[in-house]
DNA sequence: TTAGTGATATCC
DNA sequence: GATATCACTAAA
C-alpha cells in the first residue's frame, strides 16, 4: 500500500523534505498510459536566496518564479543544453526553495533520472500530485546519509561545504 | 580530461 | 543582438 505525499509534505523546510523523499518513489504516467516508477536515492536542498548555490539566489527572474510559487511544484531545468534537471518546490510561498532529484535506484545522475522516467520540460510548472506525475510512500526507511553538494562550484567555500545533499545507503529493491 | 549542447541572464 | 555561464553525461 502506498501513499501519495501530498501539498502537506511539500509544504515544509527543504532540509526536512529532502531527506525524507530519499527512499520514496517517483511515478509518471505516460500520455498512453504508461506507468514508469523509480525509487529515489539521492536528494539535494537548495534553500532560497540566500544559498548561493540555488538558482533563486541572483533574484526573482522568469525562470525562478516557479520556486517563489506554491510548493508541490515541478521546476525542471534544461542544463547544458541537453539535460533535464527535476526539482519539487518546497517550503511556505516566497521563501524560493527547492529540493533536486539528483538519482533514482540504479541511475546514477539527475539527468539520467530524467531521463529514465521521460520527464522534461513538458512537465515544468505542474503540481507534483493530483497529476501525471507524482511521489509514493512506499513504507520503506533506507539509512540515509548527508554529504556536500556537487557541481556547484561557483557558490563559494560556505555553501559549497554544506551537507545538503542526501543519500541512500542501499540495499534494497527497485 | 574533454566535447557537446541550448536556454537563460547579462551586457552592450 | 552578442556573449558567458551552467545543479551534466559519455567517451576516452
Amino acid at each position: 500500500m502506498s501513499i501519495i505525499l501530498e501539498s502537506d509534505f511539500y509544504n515544509r523546510d527543504c532540509l526536512e523534505v529532502a531527506p525524507e523523499l530519499v527512499g520514496k518513489i517517483l511515478v509518471h504516467r505516460l500520455t498512453d498510459g504508461q506507468i514508469l516508477r523509480l525509487r529515489i536515492t539521492e536528494t539535494e536542498a537548495y534553500r532560497g536566496e540566500e544559498d548561493k548555490a540555488c538558482h533563486a539566489s541572483k533574484g526573482r527572474t522568469k525562470r525562478t518564479e516557479l520556486l517563489y510559487g506554491d510548493s508541490g511544484v515541478i521546476y525542471i531545468y534544461l542544463c547544458y543544453g541537453m539535460h533535464w534537471l527535476m526539482n519539487v518546490v518546497t517550503g511556505t510561498n516566497g521563501t524560493a526553495q527547492g529540493v533536486l532529484f539528483r538519482a533514482g535506484y540504479d541511475k546514477n545522475g539527475p539527468a539520467r533520472l530524467t531521463k529514465y522516467l521521460k520527464i522534461d520540460g513538458g512537465e515544468n510548472g505542474k503540481k507534483i500530485f493530483g497529476g501525471d506525475v507524482w511521489v509514493e510512500d512506499d513504507g520503506e526507511r533506507p539509512a540515509i546519509k548527508t554529504a556536500p553538494r556537487v557541481g556547484i562550484d561557483y557558490a563559494g567555500e560556505y555553501w559549497k561545504n554544506k551537507e545538503w545533499r542526501f543519500i541512500a545507503e542501499y540495499g534494497g529493491e527497485k
